[in-house]
DNA sequence: GTTATTCTGATCTGGTCGTTTCAAAATAAC
DNA sequence: GTTATTTTGAAACGACCAGATCAGAATAAC
């Protein structure tokens, strides 16, 4: 019933997003949006919705995203499925958004701008990594592991402004690294406990 | 020569900065500054020039002041003085602007907004951050001196994040009695090379 | 074919923002 | 007191933006 829409949603919900993901939220104008996808503002608010609706959609596809690379890391389960998934981020290409940090960290600054619905979804990100990185801790019996793994998640956080920082992946290397060590130690204690 | 000033320039720039570090450069405007402080955008102006140079004036004040907390912490020199500096700021009263996170690590996601004077200024921030750390653990013989830096630089960017996300420096503590630990640990490893 | 529904593009609206203009007020040097 | 210089407040400017209006185009159900 109706006319039929012009637009793929999937992709314009993808260019969406890495424009969003680049630019921020508040300086992501219609103009830019059309500019990107070829959508006018009225087709976009049509079909999504307002601008905070539209970034609403965006970010929960790729809130989903990052979890299931972060279940496929953690597959078989263990502490070195942590190293592998920061070791994943800094793998990416370069041409890649992700050069641009995390979606969701680059927009923890500006959150008081967003209705309750999309600090709810951050929060919600934000447990379900930490969830993920404790029960990892715990399948190698590593102590302190809730403690051990808010420094994970915070690390996480940390990450992200320096890829932001830095307009690269690449200077994770030597944090990898690192954590490498950092989790291997970890795991000996665990093993000594057992 | 010519009409004085009607305001205090120190007061007004500590106004302007805690104004900066809660609601962020952009949404900053004129009309916030004039109800914080009394004084008009023209005045402002006229003062300190445009609204990213008043900014910058804030910046390198902020700046300096985290420069010397830290100093403070790594005196006497050591590792030991690397968690002081982590738990000083989980300590500050809950009414400081310090609930906000680090105004620095807030304006990353939208730096490309900022001129190059600007972000240098960051930069700058983080290098010696960074090299202070570095410095802390090499005085304690801690291997893998530069990595580690950069891990405890990347675990106070991430820190930011968890207190402005969570609006309350008190989430740190547990991230500090962890952080404690480990440093104890790079500490013990220090001695065992000697 | 008719009708109802949905989409689309152009234009407008109401609002905000950083900065400038202008004239008046204040003050320092002479 | 005069003059030159600087600050100040009010108003205005120009740009930009999110969202609304409206008429027309397309399409599905009947």
């Amino acid at each position: 019933m109706g006319r039929q829409r012009e637009f793929d949603e999937r992709q314009v919900l993808a260019q969406a997003t890495r424009l969003f993901w680049r630019e921020g939220y508040a300086a992501t104008t219609y103009e830019a949006l059309y500019r990107a996808t070829g959508v006018t503002a009225r087709s976009l608010i049509n079909a999504f919705g307002d601008k905070e609706q539209l970034f609403r959609v965006c970010l929960t596809g790729y809130l989903s995203e990052i979890r299931e690379r972060l279940e496929e890391c953690l597959n078989p389960p263990g502490s070195a499925g942590i190293v592998r998934f920061f070791a994943a981020i800094a793998a990416a290409p370069p041409a890649d958004s992700r050069n641009q940090g995390c979606l969701i960290a680059n927009l923890v600054p500006n959150l008081p701008v967003f209705d309750e619905q999309t600090v709810a979804l951050v929060r919600e990100f934000r447990r379900c990594i930490r969830q993920s990185f404790a029960a990892a801790l715990r399948a190698d019996r590593v102590p302190y592991a809730e403690q051990r793994a808010q420094l994970l998640g915070t690390l996480l956080w940390g990450a992200s402004t320096e890829i932001r920082l830095q307009g690269s992946v690449g200077a994770l290397a030597p944090l990898v690294e690192e954590l490498e060590r950092l989790v291997d130690q970890w795991r000996r204690e665990g093993r000594q406990r057992r």
